[in-house]
DNA sequence: TTAAATTAATCAATCGTTTGATTAATTTTG
DNA sequence: CAAAATTAATCAAACGATTGATTAATTTAA
């Protein structure tokens, strides 16, 4: 018994995180997130208070981390603006295409067009990411490194959006690229790479004087 | 009484549209969607069938005029590359921010990373339209119009990620952009001839030779 | 009058949640 | 230390509410 409770929590949570992006919020049931747990159905709200307790709980764990790196790029001094937006694309693209489940779950209740708490709180997370990548556009306007007729705010579409649909859509996005988005393997040795040098190339197109 | 039952029940798949892109599939339930379509519950089944069925009536619907636009733009021999992509551009972008309670639940479905007859459909659905756009970023790289270098697998999510990202993600993609996308005089004079000067523009600039 | 349209009532199934009881682990007490 | 008291963890069972769907009765329209 040497494993403490926050390690089945952390299991609970990984499961419910797999089982919300495959089935959605409303889709996935309690009773289903813990047959897959392993654990009673009582435990979910015995740990997390209920079923939006869950819901909550895994985005609290993901994004104290996630955004420190990004963070501590967009605040490097000693980079100019290209090699600050092309630190920012490597970082993201690591973290987003292999956390995926998480970022479907966030995607897929964010497009509810009704707004709610649970919605509220997810625009707070999103658009922190949204905001370090903007300053780093914007300065380098600013220095003139790029290009000042450039559209910053619908950039932020392209990137975020480029992201959204290879990893969100993959039954889509894996018939469009050839092979499966999903495959661990390929994400290493083939996406992840083209993905980066197509997004750099197509910002340095467009972003340059 | 002078309207007939098509009409009636085009009204229930107008509300439901709207319905199902507020709360989502399963989120959304019959009752909801009766009772603001003012109409009574067990109508749906009588006309659709089950709620699945109302679900695919809002596809038939959408889809059969939706395609041919942009085929006849692919088939044009009258048009050069570069005016094909301006005028696909110019219809896509058009219908898909008027009509976006319809994409928003597309893609919320399809975003299921679980596999099941509706995504099958989804995906048929989508692809299409990823299909044409293929075609004419193919062509043009054949005749040389376009730099052949260019990645045109990823370049369709850049496209159509960009537009899901501003559609789909009303409450993000509007503190970005700096006003409300869903609402329509912002569509029309802001949103839309803005969006498509963007896209234009960035296509160009990765594309050109 | 007859078929189609519409209604209220009802169905079994499933939802998220809560309960009371039981076991395991920990702390307090004598 | 050992017994008692307390807390934490876990469970099966059941809760009321809501789900999608269906029935049978009624109204409307041709």
């Amino acid at each position: 018994m040497e494993k403490e409770k926050t390690d089945k929590k952390d299991h609970i949570l990984d499961v419910a995180e797999r089982v919300f992006a495959e089935l959605g919020y409303d889709g996935a049931s309690t009773r289903m997130i813990s047959g897959e747990a392993g654990v009673n159905m009582a435990m979910l709200n015995y740990y997390f208070g209920s079923k939006e307790g869950v819901f909550l709980a895994i985005f609290d764990r993901r994004i104290t981390t996630f955004q420190t790196v990004l963070l501590s790029i967009g605040n490097d001094e000693t980079m100019n603006s290209w090699e600050k937006l092309d630190k920012y694309l490597d970082s993201y693209i690591d973290k987003v295409v292999t956390n995926n489940c998480f970022h479907i779950m966030l995607n897929r209740e964010i497009s509810k067009s009704k707004k709610n708490e649970l919605t509220d709180q997810i625009t707070d997370i999103m658009m922190k990411n949204v905001k370090i990548f903007q300053d780093i556009i914007a300065e380098g306007i600013k220095k003139g490194d790029f290009n000042k007729d450039a559209d910053q705010q619908l950039l932020v579409a392209t990137i975020f959006g480029t992201k959204n649909y290879i990893v969100n859509t993959p039954h889509i996005s894996s018939k469009v690229i050839g092979y499966d988005v999903l495959d661990a393997d390929n994400q290493d040795k083939l996406l992840k790479p083209r993905f980066k040098t197509y997004m750099k190339k197509l910002l340095k197109a467009y972003l340059q004087n």
